[in-house]
RNA sequence: UGGGCUAUCGCCAAGCGGUAAGGCACAGGACUUUGACUCCUGCAUUCGGUGGUUCGAAUCCACCUAGCCCAG
């Protein structure tokens, strides 16, 4: 019988070397592809580690490069957000469209219909449903779903996802029997497109548009300060405003149209309710009327229970229990129920 | 160039004769897929200036300087 042939997305990282280790061991045709996104010089270091890790598991690896995909998918869309007002989860997007889109479509180049990721996450197929679904990972505070949740159904059948039962530690350990010396590597973060993490300077250096100064306004509209540009703040933000008020001033909003930031004191920035659009269901393909989930709106929020219902075709209201803090436009809202990723969109 | 009040860290502000609270801001660190939040650490040898009283003053006194208010 033919072993099945599965493309494995290398970074040169600890969690997809050990992805492609375990494939390997399950006795998958295993081929390691590195994707190039960006030019950058600290790529080429990952593209050794990753080449390294290849020739120690004994897999064939290529170098496929998606620059110009990934500028026009990721890059554009993350200054667009920042111009709009809006605060960006670029990993959302560049997981749809890069990661699995375009690694799919390489994947068949080489004959491979299996993609496989270092991602903390499991995909299942229910049977209540006949979806492929998402499933909360093992490790805890690792878990990656909130960002997996843009996945069509079609990317999630072709997906294997070999972290899913693992804790980091043990996927650590691994990564150490792999002998290539990437064990102790930190995990990634930040946004690697930025890797000093200077994104005001790469959006003012990337976009068309400039980002002039502007009011800071109170919830009364009094006038408190002078900004730098609007793409220098996010909803909840404390640090950098130099405003003293004798309490601490957060942003509370971003006005594009009148270039002004409004700022407020912490307990204004709650709110009880969101709407999102740019919905994709995953675990099922619709739903009716109230529904009860466990809502997260950024990457490191615990997840708050909340009731949503669709408002119309594209558009969700999620009602919290309890007020939640900091709800920014431009983030993603993921909804669960169970272990599992129902949907989500992007809050408006 | 008459009367009154005030002057303490970038901002606000305790202190009232016993050897400079606190908050905000800021900086550094931890955490981190929002430069988010949060947490930890740091941040006036000095109290507008000059003298004086006192064992000892930011605190009392004198003068000077600046700002504010009232009266012109």
């Amino acid at each position: 019988m033919e072993k099945t042939k599965v493309v494995v997305g290398m970074s040169g990282g600890v969690d997809s070397s050990a992805a492609a280790l375990l494939l390997k061991n399950k006795g998958y045709d295993v081929i390691g592809v590195t994707m190039s996104f960006f030019d950058d010089c600290s790529c080429l270091a990952s593209f050794e580690d990753a080449k390294h890790v290849a020739e120690k598991i004994g897999i064939p690896h290529y170098i496929i490069d998606f620059k110009d995909e990934f500028k026009k998918k990721v890059i554009d869309y993350f200054i667009t957000e920042y111009s709009n007002a809006r605060t960006p989860n670029p990993c959302v997007v560049c997981n749809r469209f890069i990661k699995w889109e375009a690694l799919l479509r390489s994947a068949k180049e080489l004959g491979a219909f299996k993609i496989a990721t270092g991602h903390y996450a499991s995909i299942e197929k229910l049977e209540s449903t006949g979806r492929f679904a998402i499933k909360t990972s093992e490790a805890g505070q690792k878990d990656q779903t909130y960002v997996l949740y843009r996945l069509t159904q079609e990317q999630l059948a072709a997906t294997i996802m070999p972290l899913g039962g693992y804790k980091k530690s043990d996927i650590r350990k691994l990564a150490e029997s792999i002998d290539a010396g990437i064990s102790k590597k930190s995990d990634s973060q930040e946004i690697c497109f930025i890797p000093d993490n200077d994104y005001i300077g790469y959006i003012n250096r990337n976009s068309e548009m400039s980002y002039p100064g502007g009011n800071f306004v109170d919830v009364n509209g009094n006038i408190l300060g002078w900004h730098k540009g609007i793409i220098s703040y996010t909803i909840g933000q404390r640090k950098g405003l130099g405003i003293s008020a004798g309490k601490p001033m957060y942003v509370k909003k971003i006005e594009k149209e009148t270039n002004n930031v409004i700022l407020c004191g912490n307990e204004d920035l709650f709110s009880r309710r969101l709407l999102a659009n740019n919905i994709n269901f995953v675990s099922e393909a619709f739903i009716e009327g109230e529904t009860k989930v466990f809502a997260k709106i950024r990457y490191n929020h615990k997840k708050a229970p909340a009731t949503i219902r669709m408002l119309s075709e594209d558009l969700i209201e999620c009602v919290f229990d309890e007020p939640q803090r900091a709800i920014t436009p431009g983030q993603s809202a993921v909804f669960y129920k169970g272990d599992y990723v129902l949907c989500g969109g992007t809050i408006i």
